[in-house]
DNA sequence: CTCGGCGATGACACCGTTGTCAACGGATCG
DNA sequence: CGATCCGTTGACAACGGTGTCATCGCCGAG
């Protein structure tokens, strides 16, 4: 019990021993690392070849309490072994590790208390930023962060000052299920999960508007939002195309809930049924038929919110980045099972 | 220009301020925080009730940088985005955190010098440990790591006194292909990406004693080991169903090469050809007919890394912890392409 | 020639915590 | 009854940087 802690020999040379090495104060040495001001160059010089041949790197912990932040970005998400968030959080890493920052990586779990806690506890590291894909819009607050700058990523949070990076979710959605009913279908069942999401609501809410302007009736046996994983996925599917007047198209709001829908139409043998699924996956573009999918790509949000971040801070102008909510871009990829025609209806079928 | 840096104001209150309420000294608080001894228990409560009503949080950033160490693991993997990587993460950062530490993500992309640059900046961090999927077995060494703890996994890495968490390989490709061979198979295909990793040679080398010991011919044009990506998966599946004498099996060496395996047989028709996929993979047990998997679970070779680590950090004794290679079970899950009986032979053809 | 101003530099305190060591008082021991 | 020991406590330095402010020349203006 003599020694508790064998304390670890972690550290190269200090700033102390390039000072000494270039023959100038800690202080001066300092101001060189920083780029400050008024420093003479041969001064300047003197410290950096100093810095080179010691192999000099400064030390993160010390830099961070007496500056009060440091070089490393939290990013909170709902669960990083979810492929959407995965893929979002690789993006996120590497265009924030091209800004020389780096990942503090946390999972939510969707719970609206540990994502607060998490965020706080990454703000009492001094983290220079943080990117947060929030439970709800107000999970989050501007006290928790205590100036930290933020932003939102995949859905709408409210902090004043801050960006929430996004897609266009009603009008993608909508985008969608027009598709459908642009072949055709008049029965377009919507497969969703039951989570009060900004997502989630944003999606439905696309998809009653298509059917309104196409002056197609909003069936509530239709609306299935009871979906929270592939299983019940797949026995809504089941359910929407045994009705009496059965689906003949299917709107999946998550990439998640499509994991089920697919196995569930090839188990039924019904690859006649068209399907438009909002978010990419794996092997959406391998199955037979390819599965036509809103591609509100991770990657893109990503690099929208990383920069956006980037502009935050510092050597930025805090003051100057964006601001509010920024829509990314989605698109709609055709790859077969959105564009297959609805069956001829019954008063086609008489007439014919 | 006149205040460059508006230092944020993020501490709440301090272990002084604690110490100040509970009318003791610093130090005496800090010894009750880290549950130091000879603390009697009447002020030990004392400063415990300040902590409470202070709602006091110690500081990272000055703990890491007085003590040498801080609560945070360095996790090092080939890419986030990888649906292997991205579980094996989710599943050390739930572990981790359950036990305090938080984790610090970071992608090597395989890229060995890189590898070695971020387990430097993380021991200069003051990581309390760092978790490694090493590219090479000499990727990392003991200089890199001054003293920091590390537990490799996926691969093996050489370091003295380092355990690395891995499946048995070529124990679990033998089962593999023994089990392709028990359904009759003697045309059984190898996939496998291209390069030296260990993992990608266990594989290999279980592949060609289980064909040797069963005393079938090792043929060089069904190893196919240029598979770097899914499209190139689905061109060599393709050639050796092509062949005179064609592959009536497939043994693909990564979930990522199955991901265009699975595909291509459905694109031509071939569900009639046997395979078993070496990692498990989103939709394997749902498409038609389901994938039989050799399951070298992430979420268990994370589960036993973390508390590997666990085990080398305090308050455990370092020199307790686990060493060496460690093997974590994985099985065989049949569920159907992995038990398609081979067709009849030409000799029993002939015989019939 | 003298003084104000400015560029360059350094001394020093400080960020919040933990390690070292000494001090203190009561109990035990010779 | 004095020496010793141990449990308890606190003063102080240190970790490795950065902010504040003072100092020192040097130059041009008055």
């Amino acid at each position: 019990m003599t020694s508790l802690t064998p304390r670890r020999r972690i550290s190269g040379p200090t700033l102390r021993d390039v000072a000494a090495l270039a023959g100038v104060s800690l202080k001066t040495a300092s101001r060189v690392l920083n780029d400050g001001p008024n420093v003479s160059s041969a001064t300047r010089q003197a410290v950096q070849d100093a810095m080179e041949s010691l192999a000099y790197e400064p030390d993160p912990a010390a830099r961070s309490l007496r500056a009060g932040h440091d070089r490393t970005v939290g990013v909170v998400v709902d669960s990083i072994g979810d492929i959407f968030f995965s893929e979002l959080a690789a993006t996120l890493e590497s265009v924030l590790d091209a800004a020389g920052y780096s990942c503090l990586l946390a999972s939510s779990n969707r719970q609206e208390g540990r994502e607060r806690d998490i965020v706080r506890s990454l703000v009492r590291r001094r983290c220079a930023g943080v990117i947060v894909a929030p439970t709800t819009p107000a999970s989050i607050s501007a006290a928790d962060l205590a100036g930290t700058p933020v932003v939102f990523v995949d859905r709408v949070g409210h902090v004043e000052g801050a960006a929430s990076v996004v897609s266009d979710d009603p009008g993608m959605a909508f985008e969608a299920t027009r598709h459908l009913l642009a072949h055709g279908h008049r029965r377009v069942a919507l497969l969703s999960d039951s989570l009060d999401l900004p997502t989630t609501r944003g999606r439905q809410e696309g998809y009653r508007r298509a059917l309104t302007e196409a002056g197609v009736e909003v069936a509530p046996e239709l609306m299935r939002m009871e979906c929270d994983d592939e299983s019940s996925a797949m026995r809504q599917v089941r359910q929407v195309l045994d009705l009496a007047d059965p689906a003949t198209a299917i709107f999946s709001c998550s990439s998640r809930l499509s994991l089920g829908v697919v196995p569930a139409l090839h188990q039924f043998g019904r690859t006649d049924v068209a399907l438009v699924s909002f978010g990419d996956f794996t092997m959406a573009d391998s199955v037979q038929p390819a599965v036509t999918v809103v591609d509100h790509s991770a990657r893109r949000i990503a690099q929208t919110a990383a920069e956006a971040l980037l502009a935050h801070l510092p050597p930025h102008d805090p003051a100057h980045g964006p601001t509010g909510v920024i829509e990314v871009p989605a698109r709609l990829i055709p790859r077969g099972t959105g564009e297959i025609a609805a069956p001829p209806t019954r008063q086609q079928m008489s007439r014919a």
